[in-house]
DNA sequence: GACATATGAAACCAAACGGTACTATATAAG
DNA sequence: CTTATATAGTACCGTTTGGTTTCATATGTC
């Protein structure tokens, strides 16, 4: 198993992901986060750096602001992890297609 | 935003990733599955409650037992969020390609 | 019918989570 | 230097989560 369950954590949460879209139009202080929601800074904090430690966002400081990003690890570890399941569906789909030549050829 | 919150919360546990594992071995009962952690049923329980309700595994009745599966809908709705940020390392790709072709005709 | 087994469900508990208010620190501006 | 701003950090609180124990129910077996 690997590192991916701080990232799936930080992603199990409708605020964090509105604040993923938000960042994916731009980059963005903590400051400018809150304003689009209503919600403490603190509360908003909170939510950052879970986000950060799931790899999802970095952080840049930029005098007496910190600038927030996306950051392209944390989503390329759940799409690693999500990819190991293809394999999953890959087989099922051949066994059911053998099924049914087996069933047609009756 | 979509309905993926369940999943991804679903997904952001060690054991329940695990579960998620075996079943991708072979459908299991909750028994079968117990017999792979250290923990009582109950606690099983409450993780397959959880899978389920993120859409990640189904449960079919079969006499006194009660066979879990895995099911494709819960993967693909984390497959589809993660998707829209693509299009954001994309862009991004394209940006610094522009960059670095613009320093380069200096 | 009696008994074993596979499961669901509720009560309970400690720890983590989502949020608040409050305090402290560092940088920008007069 | 003083003041305003952008932020970090801590203490606190109600709710959810991860786990247990206990009890109830349904199905298979003798």
């Amino acid at each position: 198993m690997n590192t991916s369950v701080a990232a799936f954590k930080a992603l199990g949460d409708p605020t964090r992901q509105q604040i993923l879209a938000l960042l994916s139009q731009q980059d963005m202080t903590i400051g400018e986060v809150v304003d689009h929601f209503d919600m403490t800074r603190a509360g908003v904090k909170k939510h950052m750096k879970l986000l950060e430690s799931g790899r999802l966002i970095t952080v840049k400081t930029n005098g007496r602001e910190r600038i927030n990003s996306l950051n392209q690890e944390g989503f390329e570890m759940v799409v690693q992890w999500i990819t190991y399941f293809d394999q999953f569906w890959d087989e099922k789909l051949t066994a059911l297609q053998a099924l049914v030549e087996k069933e047609e050829s009756k």
